[in-house]
DNA sequence: AGTTTGGTTCTTTTAATTCAGAACCAAAAG
DNA sequence: CTTTTGGTTCTGAATTAAAAGAACCAAACT
């Protein structure tokens, strides 16, 4: 059981709102919140579930799609029966990434619906094909800007 | 009644399943995707509820909070009592960017974490501190890419 | 071999969304 | 003033998602 004083646990509530909004499922968003103001950053997993007095199966089941999204990696210490968990802070990056190239490759959809819709619609079409060059605008940017920051990364490493 | 063709009714199921799974509840995706594809650009509230054979109250909130969060705009034209709903894709990119920024507003809370966490875990508040840096670094180079597609946009119209 | 540990998986319960149907209502038309 | 139109709002009902609980299982320990 971990001892989080009051900070941490408005922290907690307050981050895993947030995520839930986002879409994510409350136990999952909780346990990442968690794993983010802990003390300690590599929890077993009946830690957890006690810290945020919750069914093993709820805990289970969200560490295993955390762990499959690359959002929590799993540390196992030799000699050591118990699983550690740990957030993947380093995918931050890469997660951010996959994200919004999903909500980009909408554009796809978009451009098939425009090679269907009937010519009577000027200047409708003419905004959809706006909309279509904005985002085949983004995409390319957005892969400059990821660019851009490994370069700024790599050249603080030297 | 409006009358759609194969390829059209696949499409409106295509695009609503992506939006559902991105978190719109169904009847709101089918009207977008309806709009989108409709030979009319702008339907009255009975086309659309019996294109899509659902109910009024159905049609009446989904309708209601799409106008709500500016994704389709509702236009009436005097001596008819009917409104006309249309898809508002002017909008796409203002809505775009708030979505973004939404996303990047969760540094403050990374913050507001990095602020309280012990000093004990160098490594970790090291990699908090790189993805805080990652944000606030993609915050800026986001307003940078709106910018040139604004001046890009402005450039074409003159 | 038997027991404990560290979980997983399956089934049931609970809670939250979403939709339909009916009642309702205001503005316009007759 | 009554009726029709074009919706809105208020119950449920049905579906779906999330979590709990119990049964289960493999690896390690005794």
């Amino acid at each position: 059981m971990i001892e989080l004083s009051t900070e941490q646990l408005e922290i907690i509530q307050k981050m895993s709102v947030f995520q839930v909004r986002a879409g994510m499922p409350p136990t999952e968003a909780r346990i990442l919140a968690l794993l983010l103001v802990s003390d300690r950053t590599e929890l077993t997993f009946d830690e957890i579930r006690e810290t945020l007095s919750t069914s093993k199966s709820a805990v289970s089941t969200a560490l295993n799609t955390l762990v499959l999204r690359n959002k929590v990696e799993s540390i196992t210490i030799p000699g050591d029966r118990k699983r550690y968990f740990k957030h993947q802070l380093k995918n931050w990056n890469a997660n951010a990434k996959d994200g919004l190239e999903k909500l980009l490759s909408v554009n796809q959809l978009l451009k098939e619906i425009l090679a269907v819709r009937t010519s009577e619609t000027q200047d409708f079409n003419q905004d959809m094909r706006n909309v279509i060059a904005f985002i085949d605008f983004m995409q390319v940017e957005l892969v400059q800007v990821f660019e851009k920051w490994n370069n700024l990364q790599n050249k603080e490493n030297n």
